[in-house]
DNA sequence: ACGTCCATGTAGCAAAACTACAGGGTGGGT
DNA sequence: ACCCACCCTGTAGTTTTGCTACATGGACGT
């Protein structure tokens, strides 16, 4: 049994096209197929049932999927027994971020790996509304992922999940605000305010709601951003309030915004990185993680003293 | 990364020899060694050296060899899954035994796996005293082997061990012998007594020299035989006793040879199958070894009751 | 009904892996 | 000390394998 063709099953079960497939593995659509009948034949068994104008797998295809992952794991592990002997970092390693933890940790990521020289750190950034987390995995090494407390979205996928940090979200205001000068504030001080929400399905929006049950009343949302920067304009213009990351906040002018840290409420976000479990072995990838769990533990601890 | 060369580096590590792997492998040596080769070019590293005119794997070398193995159980464990699906158990198994063992389980297991008419299994015997069990491995998927109690020789090298029985060892004694009618015997009632012995290196051995401990003397030892046999003949002779397992005595002519148990003396020897990991996943290896794990259980229920 | 998208055949080509054979080095035997 | 046997490794040539390019046929949406 050739391995070459069990990645190609596995890169199915997750694309669900053999042209997508095809174009994520370099070939051709006609080689694909070509290899998964190869497959199928060895298998002596149907492994993928045409579904429409796509095709799915069929249980006996899912389940091979699954160990085809072990084997991917082993092998990549394989691989990074020997960059360790050589002792040398090399090889691409491709991220994705929201923008805030970009903001925050990769800039200082990229210096610490600046001492690899044969390291290739390739980052991009996607708004995580429009983004489904786990999905990118297929295409990315690294998915820097958010969800609140608790909330794991990623399990049972078979994803490799390393938590960065757990960052506090904050009340933001304008300084001039009548609460500007407390040192915390609490739901029923804010649930009357006019915020500045994001858009649905953002992890923000459940503690939303639970300033509302705590405060006993209704959040006035009047506009809705992804960009965290826009929202601190809003807010320093005095257009309303909302919350805000702590430790990725201050891009604007100094003085004119204050965090006040919400009391009663479980406001928070976890920082993770999401890898494909075979991709999470290879050296490099390690590398970069390394780097960005000292990082965001460095960050941490600048706020907290 | 190739797993096929991977594989080559993996049975280099086991027979130690590019001419040895390539008759395992149904290649020329020619073509082991060029992918070795090619393996090498690809780590950037060397992974064996010439040592004599044969060659050696390096720390490298070995390092991957062992993160190979990883992969090649992955690989039949992927191999197994869809075996299972098919729901028909193929495949030849090879299994090498030691007389005793082979005697008192094989007949029976291989009439239980006649329900699976794609399973090959093919059968040899081989004297112990001549095998080293764990290299075996290399040549036979399952390697039936025996061991005195708590004496684990072939640990650490990654083997798969399934223990199947602990046969007691008995003394084996004529009709006519002094100590024919006691229901069982100490070290001080047998240490005086001519024995036939086993070649050196065979795990009775051990007892015999804990025998003379405990009964304070010299055990002198007469013969020394390979076959249970021949043993046995000799016994009924009264050219002596010896050490027999109790459950696969008795090929001899009823009535003319006794066992005794041994009192005080840790006289047993436990029966194990010996695999390579990787193999040790196929299913129809599992299910081999699941005949002999039954048998052997029923075995010894026939005699306990 | 037409165009588009997707999977999959066929033919041809390029790369990879193997065999056959020869050469060079090492160790055991006489 | 010499020779022979053994083992690894090159080179050349062949076979096998996997890929591209192009064409075909079915399914969905407009």
């Amino acid at each position: 049994m050739d391995v070459q063709r069990l990645e190609l099953l596995r890169e199915l079960a997750e694309r669900h096209s053999v042209t997508a497939v095809a174009r994520a593995t370099h070939r051709t659509p006609s080689a694909v197929s070509q290899q998964l009948k190869v497959l199928e034949r060895e298998a002596g068994l149907p492994l993928t049932e045409r579904s429409g104008r796509g095709l799915v797998l069929t249980d006996a295809g899912r389940a091979l999927a699954r160990s085809a992952t072990d084997v991917a794991v082993a092998l990549e592990r394989a691989t990074a027994v020997w960059d360790e002997f050589r002792n040398r970092v090399t090889g691409d390693v491709s991220l994705v971020t929201f923008p805030t933890a970009g903001q925050m940790l990769l800039p200082g990521v990229l210096q610490q790996l600046a001492e690899h020289a044969g390291l290739v750190v390739k980052c991009t950034d996607m708004d995580p509304e429009l983004s489904d987390f786990p999905a990118l995995t297929s295409d990315f090494d690294i998915v820097l992922a958010h969800s609140m407390r608790g909330q794991v979205p990623w399990g049972g996928r078979g994803l490799t999940v390393v938590p960065l940090m757990t960052e506090p979200l904050d009340v933001g205001l304008p300084t001039n605000h009548r609460l500007a000068s407390r040192a915390s504030v609490g739901a029923a001080d804010v649930v009357g305010e006019t915020w500045i929400g994001v858009p649905d399905g953002y992890p923000f929006e459940r503690i939303v709601h639970e300033i509302e049950q705590q405060g006993g009343g209704r959040v006035h949302v009047s506009q809705r951003f992804a960009d965290m920067r826009l929202v601190e304009a809003f807010i320093m213009a005095g257009l309303g309030i909302a919350l805000v990351p702590r430790y990725t906040s201050g891009g604007g002018q100094p003085g004119r915004l204050v965090l006040k840290p919400l009391r009663g409420v479980d406001a928070e976000r976890q920082i993770v990185a999401l890898m494909r479990p075979d991709r999470a072995e290879r050296l490099a990838v390690r590398t970069v993680i390394d780097a960005l769990r000292t990082r965001a533990a460095r960050v941490q601890a600048e706020h907290t003293s």
